[in-house]
DNA sequence: CTGGGGAGGGGGCCC
DNA sequence: CGGGCCCCCTCCCCA
């Protein structure tokens, strides 16, 4: 994917990390962010061309371009592939409605979509030297919707799905689609059944490594005390016997074209 | 609390 | 050796 416009856009970037402004990502990123209010939940429907028939009937195929109240976001996406639309800043007017939307959507991850975790990975907010160890990854790769920083040719592309929302990745089992291959495997096992993980004390199971990590702090937090001489449930992946189920869920099929790009 | 989906980060492999 | 890609992890949000 060709896409990186050598244009201001970047180039704005590269002056906003050289100021060692995550703030300034982050604030323009506020600003396109209003913008893309992200895809409905259950939006399965991308935006008309990428996936196929399998959606359901009422997973209205509103992308994150189509907004509940008629408003339209601004054509600030990419349709083909690697074929970017220049990024603009939105007038007023939009930024306001897109915020009202945003509230709506008690904007989902914190502020920025494109947010940096709490772990500070650009350090270069103090020192402010661009180069220097504290950046040691660098992402240079700028999304032209939101501005979000990658590390990555492909963690930018994998983004942008987003705002394209298409969706490779297709559950055969049911309507659901996925923008990562992962998440797909992930719901899988919703059908399967299969839960890999299991907490030791409380002999749950859990399909997902997060699920068991999360109940583990809870265990753990609720019983610190009670368990003095077991560890709750370790930190560990597969707690008994790895899934003897033969994938079931098994990749079956290749998802389409993981984006021909 | 739990289950499920969305999203970004990071390590590793391959070309 | 570097970039692209993939897989997996972890966290967030929401129902």
């Amino acid at each position: 994917m060709s896409h990186l416009p050598s244009s201001s856009v970047r180039d704005h970037m590269k002056w906003a990390g050289l100021l060692g402004c995550e703030a300034v990502l982050s604030s323009m990123a506020l600003m396109q962010a209003s913008t893309m209010a992200a895809p409905p939940k259950k939006m399965m429907a991308p935006l008309g061309h990428a996936p196929p028939q399998r959606d359901g009937p009422d997973s209205a195929p509103q992308s994150h371009m189509i907004l509940p109240s008629g408003m339209s976001c601004p054509p600030l996406l990419i349709r083909k592939e690697g074929e970017f639309q220049a990024p603009r800043l939105l007038d007023e007017k939009d930024m306001r409605t897109n915020e009202d939307m945003q509230q709506k959507k008690k904007n989902r991850k914190s502020v920025t979509p494109c947010k940096v975790r709490e772990q500070p990975v650009f350090k270069m907010g103090t020192g402010g030297d661009e180069n220097g160890p504290a950046s040691k990854v660098q992402k240079n790769f700028i999304c032209d919707h939101c501005y979000g920083a990658f590390r990555s040719g492909y963690h930018l592309k994998r983004h942008i799905l987003i705002h394209t929302g298409e969706k490779p990745f297709a559950c055969d089992m049911c309507d659901m689609r996925f923008i990562q291959r992962y998440h797909l495997e992930r719901h899988k096992r919703v059908h399967s059944g299969e839960k890999p993980y299991q907490c030791e004390r409380c002999q749950q199971n859990f399909s997902r490594t997060d699920r068991l990590l999360r109940h583990r702090r809870l265990c753990q937090g609720r019983s610190v005390a009670k368990v003095e001489n077991q560890p709750c449930c370790e930190p560990r992946p597969y707690q008994q016997e790895p899934p003897p189920a033969p994938p079931t869920w098994s990749p079956l099929h290749p998802p389409p074209g993981r984006l021909a790009v």
